[in-house]
DNA sequence: TCGATCGCGTACCGAACGGTACGCGACTGG
DNA sequence: CCAGTCGCGTACCGTTCGGTACGCGATCGA
């Protein structure tokens, strides 16, 4: 929800909030400009006085949605100074934190670009940069343990928090959260031990 | 593709080749009965008469689409008869083969279920039926297995095929199968050395 | 006090959406 | 030869989409 500090106006401030909530809840294409408006109580030019477009408001989001996620190595790092195992565990146990959250509906970013197929789309644009981010620091983060293939590991565990956040909405984010800390152990242990 | 030996009109054949091509290249919900009307060279009116409503041909699709991944697991069955470890690594090996296909998008049942974020939605409906369906199925392929918690395994590795097929479309399908099949194994190892 | 500026909402735009009324033309049984 | 049926496409429906022209009212400097 974190907005990049931009400067708005309270009639942007309502849009930009109303919007956050209709995204997570219903996805982006889900919800029309129209719907956003209505909802914050304001009319739709305020809108696009505030964000140029549509796309414009949706890439925003994702941006801000993705901050978390992203920061969580910088925090981890101050957290844990030296230690990047337990960096990787506060990056990990974040994902499975956010899983928790009521009426969680998996990651926004993936489940962006799903919502956007072109690719050449400003939206998806935004969110393969985001996700392509992501791993590079988790690469960058794994690299620093005493295995052989850290990119391959990292690699793994992308993949893991990714199928655990798809999982959570199909299931119970319970069984998933419960898997993704259990596997990621097993997997990490796996690599760990091959080569210490 | 397999669309269930309903019998249809020359119109509703090629309606329901260029839908299953269209929804399978840019999704559902980006593409409206008009293109895929105008693309099969038929009249709208013929699409309504084969396919009652779009929800309806999605439906279809969907379920279509599902029917090779359920079946792998009677595949596995009879190619490795009393060899549950062999069909285990036969259904995920399709997973991993499917994830080649060109222009491969991501698992078509999680994408569906991402673009009817409603849980009430018909579409959405077959989507969650089908994958719970293929957890069923996992698990009782799983529990054929030496290990302790099959259904803790089952659920992992449905979360490990979900999160192979959701990176595939990030980065490249190469990287994703080699860490599917390679993260697998190392999984399943580790359930198996814990208990034989 | 007056005039310019600024944020705002009403009312509207063309396009695209999913879905349908209706009439044409080709077969088929008598 | 003809009447009924069946599959089909043209042309249209109302609705909703993202986006905008425009005028109102409050605020602020002179």
């Amino acid at each position: 929800m974190a907005d990049e500090g931009r400067t708005r106006s309270p009639a942007g401030d309502r849009v930009w909030r109303t919007a956050c909530e209709l995204f997570s809840r219903e996805g982006i294409r889900s919800v029309g400009v129209a719907e956003i408006a209505e909802t914050s109580g304001v009319g739709k030019p305020s809108l696009y006085r505030n964000f140029g477009s549509k796309d414009d408001l949706a890439v925003a989001y994702v941006r801000a949605q993705a901050v978390e996620g992203l920061e969580s190595f910088d925090v981890a790092r101050k957290a844990f100074p030296g230690d990047p195992m337990a960096q990787l565990r506060h990056v990990i146990a974040r994902v499975a934190t956010e899983m928790g959250t009521p009426g969680y509906r998996g990651c926004v970013i993936a489940n962006t670009a799903i919502e956007f197929p072109d690719r050449a789309h400003p939206v998806r644009v935004a969110v393969d940069e985001l996700k392509a981010e992501y791993l590079r620091r988790l690469t960058e983060l794994v690299s620093q343990l005493p295995v052989r293939d850290p990119g391959e590991l990292a690699y793994a565990l992308q993949m893991l928090m990714e199928g655990a956040s798809a999982t959570a909405q199909f299931f119970t984010t319970e069984r998933s959260r419960a898997a993704l800390t259990e596997t990621t152990d097993r997997l990490i242990d796996s690599y760990l031990s091959a080569e210490g």
